[in-house]
DNA sequence: GTCTATATGCAGATAGAC
DNA sequence: GTCTATCTGCATATAGAC
């Protein structure tokens, strides 16, 4: 038999579901507390504030993609390795949990003030080791690019996109979804391999 | 002098400018009809519901681009043409109007029945324009694409992020930053041309 | 840790004068 | 067409018993 899972965790599932599907502004504290089948101050005595429920999930998602990104500049030599493989973890994570994702990228202007500024500074981190990437394959030839700020960007909102439509029950199971996102990454950079020339670890590696 | 625009086009301009920034739940109407320097009263007056207020503003966002997208498959023979186009109006759209564009791709989760339906249907309907002429560039060999189902959504959703960057003091112009996506999209499409081969008609010719 | 009950304020929407 | 005043309900958050 399946057990129902302690109340803490039940509670953040209830709210990255209602804050993916209704946004934050869109779900109601008693919604939360009645789908996690538990009270309303059982929500206050286990994850405080509507906002801090909401930085939780944020910063809980957005991190361990940000640490994931240095341990693969650290571990790979070659920028269309790093590209491919900082993609992969980034389609990989969005389509495995999307909706945690969707809230991650979608409600930031929900936030106020300071925490706000703290999530911005982790999201604008994490960019910017794409935008190095990038910027390192144009220096070494491999990408061929004019305005990689731009392109890179760009790069980053299409694999974001996977978050909004992907489904188990598809076409691709979730690792070749992955290869294909980072087979097409190297396509936009107009770069000479393809994905099936580059050997590297699974997506979940860095992500542990 | 500048003249003050009429109530009716100053409390559209707040809404789509509240909507985009605070979202449609985390806009009341009252913020609207401050920012318009009207009155709550104008407001049910001019616009009827909030509910109304933001199906206008979606609806008259992605005609318009549906209709665009339409007259390309009619005007223009080849796909990569066809592909390059549809790229370019939905690119110079996203920066031309923004905020419009981002509650139009954003909000449809703020509506429910029959309403909602109604912009899926529009929605679904310009990304099956999409779908097509990349299909059809598969079948006469000028794109080399495996899935082109998930590669088109990809590019699609690579285009819409634009509205959530762009600003006119940027690097680059629209009409550049335009020609700049559909190279890109060829790239991403590993089609053999590129967009300065190409000849076609500006972002906006079909936007009238 | 979880419950019931409640304080307080703001949301969307409308009435009716001018 | 625009105003002021107001109806009604739900929002976040907390108090205090068990």
């Amino acid at each position: 038999m399946t057990e129902r899972p302690p109340t803490p965790e039940r509670l953040r599932t209830a709210a990255v579901e209602l804050f993916a599907e209704r946004g934050f502004n869109g779900t109601g504290i008693r919604d939360i507390a009645t789908r996690a089948e538990t009270t309303l101050s059982s929500l206050y005595h286990h994850c405080g504030s509507k906002d801090d429920l909401l930085v939780e999930i944020m910063f809980s998602t957005i991190e361990p993609l940000l640490r994931a990104a240095e341990k693969v500049r650290a571990a790979l030599a070659r920028p269309a390795e790093q590209l491919s493989m900082i993609v992969e973890q980034h389609v990989w994570a969005h389509g495995t949990d999307p909706q945690a994702n969707i809230v991650s990228d979608t409600e930031v202007r929900a936030l106020t003030g300071e925490r706000r500024g703290q999530i911005i500074v982790l999201r604008d981190a994490y960019e910017e080791f794409w935008q190095e990437t990038v910027a390192d394959g144009v220096r070494d030839g491999s990408f061929d690019v004019e305005h990689p700020r731009i392109v890179t960007r760009a790069l980053l909102e299409m694999c974001t996109g996977v978050a909004h439509w992907y489904r188990p029950s598809g076409e691709l199971g979730l690792d070749d979804l992955s290869r294909l996102y980072a087979d097409r990454a190297l396509a936009l950079m107009r770069a000479p391999m393809r994905r099936t020339d580059l050997r590297i670890p699974e997506p979940a590696h860095f992500l542990g």
